[in-house]
DNA sequence: CTATGGCCCTGGTTGC
DNA sequence: TGCAACCAGGGCCATA
């Protein structure tokens, strides 16, 4: 599943090759995708403009329209569960889950996804969507201070509220799991009931995490997320917990137990991440 | 403010 | 073997 680590190899990778691309025309597959606009208004909308600038912010892809070097708008790229942005050759066809496609003045921008969860969107203001978006957890923002402030404010089961994007942006399941581990925090254990030593250690695993994520860009399995290019990342032969129930601890041996937390699949080791007492 | 549950979707897995 | 029921999962929305 695209989070964070997933959503900056794309961007990455995608850079080169469509960077200072022109978008020539449009196709759309699955209207949906397109969160209410019409096809024939999005295709008014990216005609003819050029691709000025790709970046992320927490698990959108942005992508910066010009015409004539003027601002025309952005593309807002979310992947949810399967969605997949590449570039390929002209011709060449990426299979029968396209919904969006760009043909672009060299080679064709695709936008892949099976399960239709995914959202290719157009807006003038970008900040119609990012606008309620928490701290980058890698930015300058999200410091160890902040944290330790922001829990205390909240009295939310720490997982629930890592996971929400207002609170902080581009963690999913699989990095709250392994960086709650890494922790040794429950992720029931109530956000402003973390002591402090806790606090500090779970902020400098949630980057320490993220950033030997992105290093392997990201984490494959169930056969979903391909980088641009097609490769697996290779992240997940790191996980401590996440999809490794009943396998022993890589840090004291017991089984890894899956329970359910605001219903999500979530996996701790009991002895590394002790349950709090209430709650 | 917080918690819960439904919805969107599909392919893979499970159960009979 | 065949087929139906079930499930995962991110974000959003309605409800309590």
């Amino acid at each position: 599943m695209p989070e964070l680590p997933e959503v900056e190899t794309t961007v990455r990778l995608l850079r080169p090759d469509a960077e200072g691309r022109r978008i020539r025309t449009s196709q759309v597959t699955w209207p949906r995708t397109l969160g209410g606009l019409t096809p024939a208004r999005f295709e008014r909308a990216v005609a003819g403009c050029e691709i000025a600038r790709i970046w992320r912010r927490a698990k959108f892809i942005v992508m910066d329209l010009e015409r004539r070097g003027r601002s025309a708008g952005h593309l807002l790229v979310h992947l949810r569960m399967s969605g997949r942005l590449l570039v390929e050759p002209d011709g060449v066809d990426p299979g029968g889950y396209r919904r969006v496609s760009l043909a672009l003045d060299r080679g064709t921008l695709h936008f892949v996804d099976v399960r239709k969860f995914g959202r290719f969107l157009f807006r003038e203001d970008p900040d119609e969507v990012l606008a309620d978006l928490g701290p980058e957890p890698l930015g300058e923002a999200f410091s160890s201070t902040w944290l330790r402030e922001a829990l205390k404010r909240r009295k939310r089961a720490l997982k629930p509220l890592l996971l929400d994007q207002g609170f902080v942006a581009g963690l999913g399941n699989i990095y709250v799991d392994e960086s709650l581990h890494r922790a040794g925090i429950h992720p029931l254990r109530r956000s402003d009931r973390v002591p402090r030593r806790s606090v500090d250690r779970l902020h400098a695993e949630i980057r320490a995490t993220l950033r030997e994520a992105i290093e392997r860009e990201g984490s494959s399995f169930d056969g979903f997320y391909r980088t641009p290019e097609g490769r697996p990342g290779s992240y997940q032969d790191q996980f401590r917990v996440y999809g490794r129930e009943g396998k022993p601890c890589r840090s004291c041996g017991r089984p890894i137990k899956r329970l359910v937390v605001g219903q999500r699949g979530t996996h701790v080791c009991t002895r590394c991440q002790p349950a709090p007492r209430s709650l």
